[in-house]
DNA sequence: TATCGATGATTAAACGATTAATCAGGCGAT
DNA sequence: ATCGCCTGATTAATCGTTTAATCATCGATA
């Protein structure tokens, strides 16, 4: 909206100067005498001028706003990833768009046709479950994990996956459920990939993925965890903490006492896990960190670009594009059990009559 | 970022008209005959024709932009809303901006000014805690509850609130204890009126904040429900599923039985509530519809009112302020076990021997 | 003294769309 | 035959900013 405040020529003809002037003291470009462009900064500061947008963006092709596309907003990561790229994104002067897709792909597609038909100037994608994002003819950070191709920054979720496994192993846990969404999400596998990574000497471990299972039973149906128990394991780790809420509360309906007769882990560190009983063990990822270089590695290619061409649309790349994770430890992960399944506390061989790491069929 | 697309004039020279022609063809406003019109839409489909957002924001001084602001973004209710408007708002032909606050008031009212900064043409705000909101200098659709002076359009709360409190009443349940947050809230209060107004014949009531009890006691301390439970309470109201799910959480770990023991229900019908065990009794707002009803109104205040003056900035009304919950049955709520306070199965006047319903201190 | 260069500012064009004002015909009515 | 009106199109101005090109002035150099 037309903000009614005073336009480029209103300083001009304040000052008795032209508006080329001003706008070269104002951006430090052209050539203005230092006392000249301190006068028009400090009338344009106390006449409380703010540049109209569109005004720049028709001369420049730069509209100083960034898109903002998940795979689905409904996501319960999505607002830790909103709130920090909003962050980052204003204060380096950005506006954002959002984009959702509902997780439809083609309306994903449309999703971001829309953005670039509004001239965003870059955008911030997180795929879904690594699909590859297409060309979209301007720069690009894609969020999802080192291990995909074309990532730019991501969180280290292998290595959040070897911490929760370590706290585990430490604890004495020796069978273990992994339980995960989707085998096809780039970020599920690395977290499982890291905590089998730490578990395949010395341990039994086993994947569950619930949403085949769902396919099957119908969505929220048990995923019979009391029977897992019965086999033998003794820790739950989920890939997110939607699905260790779930673990834990299916557990506790069963009678099944969390931490003392078994543990759960979680990941991301969601809204909830500190409040619920007992409060979730999990590992969690620096957003700030992780939007500020996806951020700043945008920002830096849209500055590079040649606004008239539209052809560069590759994933930007970052600097620093692997950010640790940080294994938050709380009350839903202890020591397992001294009964079942421990073959002997005598010390050092006891740990080889467990059979090594396994993979699922 | 200028996308490499043709232009207006692009399409005019290619038909031999002059690019007023087409403009007016293409908005139908001037006086173009219509094989013309016709002709022109043709070639502008085929060429994949996009009008610069730009420039036409700098001539009329409309972005087709509408600002979001959100008390605060990490908000679980957050993904729900924001992906309704944004729905709404791109069938509407309008961008959406996001604009957090953190939270703080002081925030808020930056990232309020950012937007003006950025000409948005209207927002949305669903403000904190019942905070009036400041006159912003552009048409604004407040989403609070339809009890707040201001609101545009909301849940009908309060009929939330009796909804759960009559399918507790139903069931059976005589003493209930509500969960809320803070009493600050004009929401939660009408939620809890609801609850009350159905509930105060013939039923013992009270209300547990959680926000002072935290101060007390530190984030994400116990509530004290199995003491709650020892006491005869026999339904736990809460406020929103965040709640619920805390209190769910609290009393299985007690060994208390839900909803055998102890029955539980939440609102918002939030992203977990359909998988935990056992699944949550809730009432649910239905998004899209107070999305759109505020987009709609939004959009109708921006066309009304003239580009030139930025003094109306009053939130605007709609026609259909008041959307119904819907009541979401699932097994987190039955019939109260038959043995504790239940004074006699004598029909009528055992009701009166329960004190009536009463106000907290 | 005439000229060159640097400096500090101004002019003017451009970005892409909208829209008020204008203009050229054609047709019916006086 | 002339005037006025309606239709369908064009002209030209405008929104606010940026920036290349131009210009004036002054000091220093040849």
């Amino acid at each position: 909206m037309a903000r009614s405040g005073p336009k480029l020529t209103r300083i001009a003809r304040t000052l008795g100067v032209s508006a080329a002037t001003v706008s070269n003291a104002l951006s430090g470009k052209g050539r203005v005498s230092a006392e000249l462009a301190e006068k028009i900064r400090a009338t344009a500061a106390e006449l409380g001028y703010v540049p109209s947008l569109a005004g720049r963006a028709l001369r420049t092709g730069r509209t100083a706003v960034i898109g903002l596309v998940l795979p689905d907003i409904a996501n319960p990561l999505f607002p830790q990833i909103a709130q920090a790229i909003e962050l980052a994104a204003s204060s380096a002067g950005y506006g954002v768009l959002i984009a959702d897709s509902r997780g439809d792909v083609t309306t994903q597609t449309k999703a971001i046709e829309r953005l670039i038909d509004r001239d965003v100037d870059g955008m911030v994608i997180v795929p879904r479950r690594g699909t590859r994002i297409a060309d979209v003819g301007c720069p690009v950070a894609v969020i999802d994990t080192p291990s995909t191709p074309g990532n730019t920054v991501a969180a280290d979720h292998w290595g959040g996956g070897r911490q929760i496994a370590e706290h585990l192993k430490a604890l004495g846990h020796r069978r273990v459920l992994i339980i995960g969404n989707n085998p096809a999400s780039n970020v599920q596998n690395d977290r499982i990939g890291g905590i089998r990574s730490v578990l395949a000497d010395g341990a039994f471990v086993e994947t569950l993925w619930i949403e085949p299972l769902e396919r099957e039973q119908g969505k929220g149906c048990p995923l019979g965890l009391a029977e897992k128990v019965a086999e033998g394991f003794t820790a739950f780790a989920c890939v997110s903490d939607l699905h260790a809420l779930r673990a834990l509360t299916e557990l506790q309906r069963a009678g099944i006492n969390v931490p003392e007769k078994a543990s759960v882990t979680g990941f991301d560190d969601l809204i909830w896990s500190p409040v619920v009983t007992p409060a979730l063990t999990t590992a969690r990822m620096d957003m700030t960190r992780i939007a500020a270089i996806a951020v700043e590695a945008l920002v830096k290619a849209i500055g590079e670009r040649d606004p008239a061409d539209a052809a560069i649309g590759a994933p930007v790349t970052a600097d620093d594009a692997e950010v640790p994770m940080q294994l938050v430890v709380r009350q839903s992960s202890a020591a397992p059990p001294r009964i079942q399944f421990q073959p002997a506390q005598t010390t050092a061989n006891a740990r080889t009559s467990a059979p090594e790491g396994e993979h699922q069929p």
